[in-house]
DNA sequence: CTCTTGTGCAACCACAGAGTTGCATATACT
DNA sequence: AGTATATGCAACTCTGTGGTTGCACAAGAG
């Protein structure tokens, strides 16, 4: 038996951009259609310079992309990453759950 | 067309939980086998009164659970909850993708 | 009974990061 | 040309939190 999948620095990284309501809001923005940090902070509660910062970690992460057009900066949402992740996670979820039944099995054994 | 889902308090929760390094030294010990605080702090290189805040905040979130064997309080990995998170997350990367995929389909067509 | 070990609680420190304001610069629009 | 809008960079504040030390208490182990 192996001792299952082990997360390196890209879950961390990924779960750690994720954990901000901030970041949620702005990409459930982006998931209605590309738009600048400009055009977010229009619709959203903070300056844009904050907006700003929130798409460069979003960035790093592999969770956006960006667009130029014309002057402007436009962003847009990228799956690939996150659905990656979100795998990786549903297997180390699997794996501690079949340990835990393997567990449960050989107490009902006894 | 759907905007798609949402995430709630539960995803960012979760992530929060999952943003830290720590954290996922005590996961992947803990996936070794159940084990306390005290014991945790052996192999870990932080003080017992870290890792029981750590495990608090792995609780709140389900995942994990406390057993208790004697005096002592072991705990257990659950993956249940992290496995549900996870395929949200990969709906969410889908969904992404697909708009971005139709952009492309558009775009193509001209 | 005594000693050791496991937990719990509280105060405190230090750093990361979310958000702000301010300014400088560049590029459209009229 | 001149104005307005988009972006970039830097400094600053402030809260959250990861980590520590210290103490008090409970409950096995001898």
């Amino acid at each position: 038996m192996s001792t299952g999948p082990s997360p390196d620095g890209t879950v961390v990284a990924m779960c750690s951009a994720l954990a901000d309501e901030t970041r949620w809001s702005i990409l459930t923005a982006l998931g209605q259609g590309d738009a600048s940090a400009s055009a977010l902070a229009r619709s959203l509660p903070v300056t844009r310079q904050a907006i700003a910062k929130h798409l460069a970690v979003l960035q790093e992460v592999g969770l956006v992309e960006t667009v130029q057009v014309g002057r402007e900066v436009r962003y847009r949402v990228i799956g690939t990453e996150l659905s990656a992740v979100a795998r990786r996670l549903d297997a180390i979820g699997t794996e501690w759950d079949r340990r835990l039944a393997a567990i449960k099995h050989i107490a009902e054994s006894i």
